[in-house]
DNA sequence: CAAATTTGTTAGAATGATCTAACTTGTTAC
DNA sequence: GTAACAAGTTAGATCATTCTAACAAATTTG
């Protein structure tokens, strides 16, 4: 079984993975705010474990049981963070923190427990998928606000951002999922976009939020 | 702060203190199931902390900052094993293991709102108090079944023991918190007591049974 | 009360997770 | 295409937590 530690690297190493599955050292190291050395090391012993494959100075590529390992993890995240919100009342700004914490805690009725109780919800409160019992991922692409048309129809969906402050930010403009915006217009100078929506009638969104939010086309 | 390891060590002197609040460190050692060196060298590094008053082949006691520190950790693990009967509907006897990881989160906010969704209770699911947030315990003294007399109408208010396998014990006879039992019988041969309850008209309960049943007296 | 037993201590080693310093390999930019 | 820089590796150390083996102190028991 993994130690806590271990489950941390697995989920940076799921996180940060590009298209093809690498991931760098340096990236890894950064991410969860070890020195290189650490991060070199820990990555032997998670090859020990069969969790990743590594050759020296190439790009780390979890394995699929890394894979499937690590899904679970977000999984007990996930699903943290929703009952959090939905079952104990808590912002979605507030509960990443949680999380973290007890996304490590290795007690299946628990979180088959909140599973139930909620009635398996398939995203997070951040819009973000819940891995299944078995790990995988339903892949969804979903469109950044940035790059709709004026005059589109957009529901706000999912963000690719969930610090804090950028859900602190949103929480001031009375952004949240489900919000229907109507995309008034674009800048063509700092591509911030104007948008409407229940309550704000001309609310004008940066490139670096907008970038951000991720919706789907209602019209 | 203490880690993980720090806590469990800080809740088992709680939990071994005798009326002079003294811990072996034989019994420490054997209730964390850990060799004597480990013991010793752990409670050398909690004197260091400020925990606990260690003195070669002395008894150990907690300090008044260890014994704050140890019951606020039994709170949160008291108010999960609620929260996991109360709001999320598991057995008295399913709790225990879970709560045991849940206690070492780090979350004031997550106790808090556990806290105010029952109505700040003051019991745990085995009858258990909970210390408040500054630490402090209220001490209620039951009476052991095993200690009452024929006769007497008494209820079912706390546990000494809360093993899985006493608590299945008790949910195969019906008995929980609150119950009210009428005292029928002892017997001297071997001090079982003869009781009735609620659909039970003749149960008899084993000497062992009957000391480790917290009861307050009805009439 | 001395022998036997239990309890506690010290020394020394192992493992997991981390670091810094020094070095090597790979990549980028003139 | 080499010089500079970034990325990755190795060596060696530290700290927390654990162990076994050997020994010492305290307690119990005949």
């Amino acid at each position: 079984m993994a130690s806590t530690t271990e489950e941390n690297y697995l989920k940076a190493l799921f996180n940060l993975s590009n298209s093809q599955g690498e991931v760098n050292l340096s990236e890894l190291a950064h991410s969860l705010q070890v020195s290189l050395p650490t991060a070199n090391s820990m990555v032997k012993s998670l090859q020990k474990s069969g969790w990743v494959n590594y050759e020296k100075y190439k790009p780390l590529l979890l394995t699929p049981a890394g894979q499937k390992e690590a899904a679970l993890i977000i999984r007990k995240h996930r699903l943290t963070e929703m009952f959090l919100v939905k079952k104990m009342g808590f912002g979605w700004e507030e509960v990443h923190e949680i999380a973290e914490q007890v996304e490590h805690i290795h007690a299946p009725k628990f979180f088959q427990r909140m599973d139930e109780m909620m009635g398996f919800p398939t995203i997070d409160p951040h819009g973000s998928p819940i891995p299944d019992k078995l790990g995988r991922i339903q892949e969804i692409h979903y469109t950044p606000l940035s790059s709709c048309k004026p005059g589109q129809l957009v529901q706000l969906t999912a963000l690719t951002n969930s610090s804090t402050e950028f859900l602190e930010f949103l929480n001031s403009r009375k952004l949240a999922l489900g919000t229907e915006l109507r995309i008034l217009s674009r800048e063509a100078y700092d591509s911030s976009v104007v948008v409407s929506y229940e309550g704000h009638m001309n609310e004008t969104l940066s490139e670096k939020v907008s970038e951000r939010l991720l919706v789907r086309a209602l019209e």
